[in-house]
DNA sequence: GGAAGGCGTA
């Protein structure tokens, strides 16, 4: 071998001295042939000096990093024993498959190797895996077979093993052809492997296919097929399947265990998975971290936190992924402050701890405190990934806070954080609950798999926008589009004819429902249409509908009914709709006080004071209304008459220029729904501190001119407010969107988006 | 003549 040919970085003649001392074989050998000890009193009967062939050979096996390879490789070359095929391929293993090997020099080694042996090869294919590299191992596989090299066994596991899905799709069908025209299709090794692929590519048919022509002697062809089930979320099927490899009595291993556990988990199957930990204790298999985390998951996500704590007070060693174990099962209970303590606890905490603690408080409505423990995640140098985004994203949806929202979009472009569907719809969401209709119009073009989420996030967002013909047109065009409505797509569609007014299209939408989808229409349903008819004076047909549905009303149906009795003055019915909601929900503040906003629309006063008393005899309390308004990334809460904001001195002053601005275009405060028994001052100056009007003072002061004011109430805006906003929207020629508990109020140029119809 | 395949958490 020309020296040119040797890697630079090797000093094949200045081998250290403490190296060989280090590494004491060598050592020995040299210092028995220089000690004083003369070579002929060594008697070869006593004594066979091993040869340098066998010394570096015990010397690869124990080497542990690549520089001690490198000198060993350097001696290889100065003794002549590279050329030994043993030699070679012990030096491209430890390149390949150490931990600390460099597949780099792996390349050099086996560069200069004449004709190498499919040992060297499957090394080489191996090692490339190993590292994820996996298009390198096609690749080297293919330079195989062009230099005459026919596989054997062990190639297609090592080929095969880990592809990513990308390359299974890629490369997985051509190379099992490859594995049937070279005779390795019966060979469970490489069974094993090839229904791993198939399961990767989606292809489970094929997957079992393979599965079903094997042997099934082989725990590990369960487990690839289990696991496979998972991927595709069939855990039914893993549960099947694991029935029988039970009947046939087959051994099962401890990853066994865990797949199965893992398909508990997700089904809540409690009995199998008792059985599964019954087996575990049975088989005496060693306690390991993966199976403890997976029936510490299985009994969490079972809701028996009693189990899943014992099995974790008793592990030796927990990971993060048992913690969130823990962390997970509490917040499925709903226990958010005791997950929380958990949560403070963990030794390290990683992004899918923080996901996890951030979407409990978003399950319970805690919106504020998801975006806290954000901004904490966030300070601790965690990066979000894309199920982070979505949790936030929802919450951001919740609060109206679109420039959060805003920043959320701008951090996933910037980041790359994977954009998927789950994230675009969540986007949609987020806009359209935020008001900006127009930004969830150039999301919703920009997602190339739209899903039935997609669509129906965008339906229902131009509805409650008050864009309600694009939201049917969008309607038809994903009908064209061939996707299927589900029954929340329908509460879009419903809800869309409700804010136009459009009681004709409603009735033909709701009946179409059953007729072209078989979709029952649930009590949700039957509210919408109840609103439809109501609110278009049409109360009669409204109770009818309640009347005749199928199922018993909730108090949300009789609800709809009241609000359409508060819009059409129609106290007798109200009264009636009261009763009913009181009946199914006796604490429902909010009904007491539509009931007062009735009466005192209707002037019947004596009415009003006798459910004011009602409402102090009961202890009944008005949810007190609350307004949200995002500046500079946080949001702000203001309750009516509030003064604890820092700046309240500020904001009733301009509340009062406000007032006097308004009031010189005309603006006569209406207090006709203030149900208080006071003197008319007095309502006045009730109204006058509502929650959305310190909102809207404290956003003209905290604003650029001309900058749209944002808002977001708990309840539904009153008759004062809405004529406010629209004169603000005017005076100061801003734009106004307010989201109530059920609608946006888009005000420009002194007049709603809701036509004064809410 | 030497080497091998499967797993868990939002």
């Amino acid at each position: 071998m020309p020296l040119s040919s040797i890697p630079s970085n090797i000093r094949i003649l200045q081998i250290p001295l403490n190296f060989l001392k280090q590494n004491s074989l060598i050592f020995t050998q040299i210092k028995m042939f220089t000690s004083s000890t003369s070579l002929a009193s060594i008697s070869p009967a006593h004594f066979t000096p091993p040869s340098q062939q066998t010394l570096l050979v015990t010397h690869l096996e124990t080497c542990k990093s690549m520089d001690h390879l490198k000198q060993i490789h350097s001696q290889t070359i100065k003794t002549g024993l590279f050329t030994n095929p043993s030699v070679q391929n012990k030096l491209i293993a430890f390149c390949c498959t150490h931990e600390n090997g460099n597949m780099d020099y792996a390349c050099q080694v086996f560069d200069k190797i004449p004709q190498p042996t499919v040992f060297a090869w499957n090394t080489m294919i191996k090692g490339y895996s190993r590292i994820d590299l996996h298009r390198n191992g096609v690749l080297m596989y293919l330079d195989m077979l062009n230099s005459d090299v026919k596989p054997d066994h062990y190639t297609f596991p090592f080929l095969l093993k880990g592809f990513s899905r990308d390359v299974a799709l890629k490369f997985g069908k051509e190379l099992h052809c490859h594995v049937v025209k070279f005779g390795f299709g019966s060979n469970v090794f490489v069974q094993n492997a090839l229904i791993n692929v198939y399961s990767l590519c989606g292809e489970i048919d094929v997957a079992q296919g393979i599965f079903d022509m094997s042997c099934k002697e082989d725990a590990v062809t369960w487990n690839a097929m289990f696991s496979g089930y998972n991927r595709m979320k069939r855990y039914e099927d893993t549960r099947k399947l694991f029935g029988e490899m039970e009947l046939k009595g087959l051994l099962s291993t401890s990853v066994t265990f865990v797949l199965v556990l893992s398909a508990c988990a997700k089904l809540k199957d409690l009995d199998v998975g008792k059985r599964v930990h019954r087996y575990v204790k049975e088989c005496n298999i060693e306690p390991n971290l993966i199976l403890e985390n997976a029936l510490i998951d299985m009994y969490a996500a079972c809701g028996e936190m009693d189990v899943a704590l014992e099995i974790f007070g008793m592990m030796k060693n927990r990971d993060v992924i048992s913690w969130t174990g823990i962390v997970s099962g509490f917040l499925n209970r709903g226990q958010v402050d005791l997950a929380r303590e958990f949560f403070d606890d963990m030794p390290i905490k990683d992004y899918v701890s923080w996901t996890a603690m951030i979407d409990g408080y978003l399950r319970v409505n805690r919106f504020k405190e998801a975006l806290t423990l954000f901004r904490e995640m966030q300070t601790s140098n965690i990066r979000p990934d894309e199920f982070t985004m979505v949790s936030i994203l929802s919450a951001c949806a919740h609060l109206g806070a679109l420039e959060l929202g805003e920043w959320i979009k701008t951090y996933i472009d910037k980041y790359k954080v994977k954009n998927d569907t789950f994230v675009g719809n969540a986007l949609i969401d987020m806009y359209c609950k935020c008001g900006n209709v127009e930004k969830a119009r150039s999301i919703f073009r920009e997602i190339l798999r739209k899903d039935k989420f997609t669509w129906t996030a965008m339906i229902v967002g131009l509805a409650i926008n008050g864009h309600g013909q694009e939201a049917l047109d969008m309607f038809s065009e994903m009908l064209r589009a061939s996707i299927t409505p589900d029954e929340v797509t329908y509460v879009g569609v419903l809800c869309a004819c409700t804010h136009t007014g459009m009681v004709d299209e409603g009735r033909k939408y709701f009946s179409g429902m059953t007729s072209q989808h078989s979709i029952e229409p649930n009590v949700t349903h039957y509210g919408c249409m109840v609103d439809l008819l109501g609110r278009a004076g049409r109360l009669k047909e409204a109770l009818e509908v309640i009347k005749n549905m199928p199922m018993k009303p909730n108090s949300i149906v009789w609800g709809a009914l009241l609000g359409a009795c508060r819009v059409h003055k129609d106290a007798e019915m109200a009264e009636m709709a009261v009763k009913q909601i009181l009946e199914l929900d006796p604490d429902n503040g909010a009904v007491y006080v539509l009931l007062c906003n009735i009466y005192a629309a209707c002037n019947r006063l004596d009415n009003l004071r006798e459910v004011r008393q009602l409402m102090l005899d009961r202890g009944i309390k008005k949810t007190p209304g609350c307004s949200l308004i995002e500046m500079n990334g946080v949001v702000h809460e203001f309750v009516a008459g509030d003064q604890s904001h820092p700046e309240t001195g500020e904001i009733y002053l301009k509340l009062e220029k406000m007032t006097s601005d308004l009031k010189f275009v005309g603006y006569l405060p209406d207090t006709s729904e203030v149900f208080l028994d006071i003197g008319e001052e007095e309502k006045e100056s009730a109204v006058y501190r509502h929650s959305e009007k310190l909102a809207m003072a404290f956003g003209l002061i905290n604003s650029e001119p001309g900058a749209t004011i944002r808002i977001v109430k708990n309840l539904r805006m009153c008759v004062d407010c809405h004529r406010v906003a629209k004169l603000v929207s005017k005076v100061y020629d801003r734009e106004v969107i307010v989201r109530d508990k059920t609608r946006f109020h888009h005000f420009r140029d002194g007049s709603c988006s809701c036509k004064d119809y809410w």
